[in-house]
DNA sequence: GGTAACTATGCAACCAGTTGCGCAGTTTAG
DNA sequence: CTAAACTGCGCAACTGGTTGCATAGTTACC
């Protein structure tokens, strides 16, 4: 999925370790993008043979094997190459909606309680976003072209916080009405597909 | 990332041939989740060794291979099982996100463009999500359990095609705007980092 | 009657992502 | 002073997803 475009544009931004880059993509592109050390350590190996990177022992190495990466004009090239690149969207895929799926197939399987943590957890990602909005992008301070397009990253981050968890509650509301009234059966099930032939 | 349990749950809906569940997985989990027929034969033949389905010639194969796949009680054993597992959150791993962070680091790179296109493929998805909603989830009607979850599964859709419109045309005005009064060199970068430690 | 498109399945190879483990040095706390 | 935790790098094996290709029958059309 273009890791190595990744940790050129993070390696831009600034110089770095493996570690280091591990770390910063953790809080910052990796908010939205996990990556393991594994990963970053073989793709930095790639990019240093493909000449987009090149690399020295780093200065605070001691006896070490930390080694400083930076970009080199070959990896600016590529990457303003491979920006331009159109892109498919990203898709939703999300095993909690199977799982829901799976609840509304076979009839209810007490999703209710890891609804409710997944709430949580998106609350708790909202809070760090919004800290992060405040420090950084204070609504008085007139921001460069790289802080605002940084800034409404940030934005689409919140906004689908905040949108999770208005639908999860929704979503809570449907999992808890009461079954008395309503069909619990299978009956149903055959035309509720999608249908769009 | 457990193709196999969502091939389950399609399938308890409704047994059907290979092909079949590929066609109606791109149009019902699928606007969610793409597989292509080698992954769905491939984890197919996964299910039958593993005693969650089984399968018998299609009857109207004629001289071809069709074969028609059936869940069998392990199969949903197996459903049930799994979906009380707590799940990660989905990660937000936007390649065109990590294009525009690229477009911050090393200057304007005419995204805009992309970006317009983009918007118009959410405005395809998000019309195809309302016909769905018009035809199968009139609101006038009393749904039952199953098709109001699977309503609020396709408003999931719908909330995320409108936020994304929505944020891609704030976003394109940032792409737009005037650069001649704003900086347009790299010397804000190294603070413009999500810092949190 | 030929050819193009569609239905239907499958092999083989490859690439990307994940997990588990190991090595080696540094810092910190008891 | 020593054990534990942390920094920093890396190998090997595995799993899952993707791509290209191959096969074979069916339908539709000119």
């Amino acid at each position: 999925m273009s890791l190595s475009h990744a940790l050129l544009t993070s390696l831009l931004e600034k110089s770095s370790s493996g570690y280091d880059l591990a770390r910063r993509f953790d809080k910052s592109i990796g908010y939205f993008w996990h990556a393991t050390h594994q990963q970053i350590y073989r793709e930095l190996g790639r990019m240093e043979v493909a000449g987009w990177i090149e690399s020295c022992a780093a200065p605070d190495a001691g006896k070490t094997r930390k080694r400083l990466y930076r970009v080199l004009p070959p990896g600016q090239t590529e990457l303003v190459r491979w920006a331009a690149e159109p892109s498919a969207l990203m898709d939703l895929r999300d095993e909690f909606t199977v799982r829901l799926r799976a609840d509304a197939a076979v009839g209810p399987l007490g999703l209710a309680t890891e609804l409710e943590r997944r709430i949580a957890l998106h609350q708790d990602k909202l809070k760090i976003y919004r800290e992060i909005e405040q420090r950084d992008f204070a609504p008085d301070q007139a921001l460069s072209r790289e802080a605002r397009i940084h800034h409404m990253i940030l934005r689409k981050g919140i906004l689908y916080e905040e949108g999770s968890i208005q639908w999860s509650q929704q979503m809570l509301a449907v999992l808890n009405e009461d079954l008395s009234h309503t069909s619990t059966g299978v009956a149903y099930i055959d035309f509720l597909h999608f249908r769009l032939e």
